[in-house]
DNA sequence: GTCTATAACAGGATAGAC
DNA sequence: GTCTATCCTGTTATAGAC
């Protein structure tokens, strides 16, 4: 019977849900509770019966962003294309520009030395790197990228790419910034490609 | 008689210069006039007496800082070096991997959007990123890197991947990974360039 | 110009009724 | 589980004496 019907949102998700959109558009101290409370509908009482504390919440809501993210990233890279052209596809991926990566924005907080914080950060991170380190490494198998290039080394380049353009889209407000930066690289990577 | 003694400090640099530690440590929100005030040994009456509020002092803060930071990046360029070694040299200049960039982490907080706070920041960003394009279009002039390849472009993927470097760096606390992103791109640099 | 004192408000959380 | 009411603290200033 599961899934036959749309079960009625709990406050407990609804707050959840709240949380996941604040903290994508102001971060993690510019979210107060009061703003969770405004967004989801539910009163403090609610809030603190289901989170000891703000830092649970946000902890929790982000864990679940993480999973959801890491799962989206192993998709995009299961494919039959190239393994070149997915990486190709995956710095043009459409992002939301006006707001930047929901965890690399959390980076220059005070909140990321938290572990709660922290941990699904660095998890998302974890997965973008090493899909692209597989796909890259498969290239250089295929014999489309040269056999010395250091393709771990290389996906980092890549995700460091990705959140700094990022930064230079929001500091110009202006998305372009973020797909001249992916053209850039891509130059260059298809400059040491074999055809 | 200029410069022959140092002058008493005023209570109004103390307070900027409390303001641009503060700027770059904690970053504009997290930084409240109290702090200001403490750091600098002035008292609110001082603040406000020459700061009509706490983002005029940030916004004059970090335009003193802007006007050294470009200054500085100007001359580091004005080097007899070869283009290609300055552009390498400034990749893996020795930065502060603790505290990240004192303009990039600056991007994702709200104050972004006020004109006093976000002008320094691409000021900076600008002479990064014309010094980079100006090495880059001399080795291209020279023969050491390919005649189509397009620097402009390929100055903001650097200035991204430095940023971008910052992130990786603070997230995953090991500055190791700001190196590995910069080498990352080095070697691509390195693969397109005639030796 | 610098100080002390304090005001007005928001953030983060708790108490206790229902 | 959810609500209303409230508390304590810190933030961002302002007032007015010296």
């Amino acid at each position: 019977m599961k899934g036959l019907h749309v079960p009625k949102p709990s406050k407990r998700d609804q707050l959840l849900d709240a949380t996941k959109e604040l903290l994508w558009d102001v971060g993690y101290e510019a979210m107060s509770p009061r703003d969770i409370q405004d967004r989801s509908g539910a009163r403090p009482g609610s809030l603190y019966h289901h989170f000891p504390s703000k830092l649970a919440i946000a902890g929790e809501a982000l864990c679940d962003l993480a999973k959801e993210d890491v799962a989206s990233t192993n998709d995009f890279f299961s494919t039959d294309a190239a393994p070149l052209d997915a990486v190709r596809q995956y710095l043009f991926l459409k992002r939301d520009g006006r707001r930047g990566c929901r965890f690399g924005r959390l980076v220059n907080e005070t909140s990321i030395e938290s572990e709660e914080i922290r941990r699904p950060v660095t998890a998302y991170f974890d997965a973008v790197r090493t899909n692209l380190a597989q796909s890259l490494h498969k290239a250089k198998e295929e014999g489309t990228l040269p056999p010395d290039l250091d393709t771990e080394t290389l996906s980092i380049s890549l995700l460091a790419l990705i959140q700094g353009g990022g930064i230079l889209a929001k500091a110009y407000q202006d998305y372009s910034y973020f797909d001249r930066a992916m053209e850039g690289a891509l130059a260059l990577i298809s400059g040491v490609a074999r055809a």
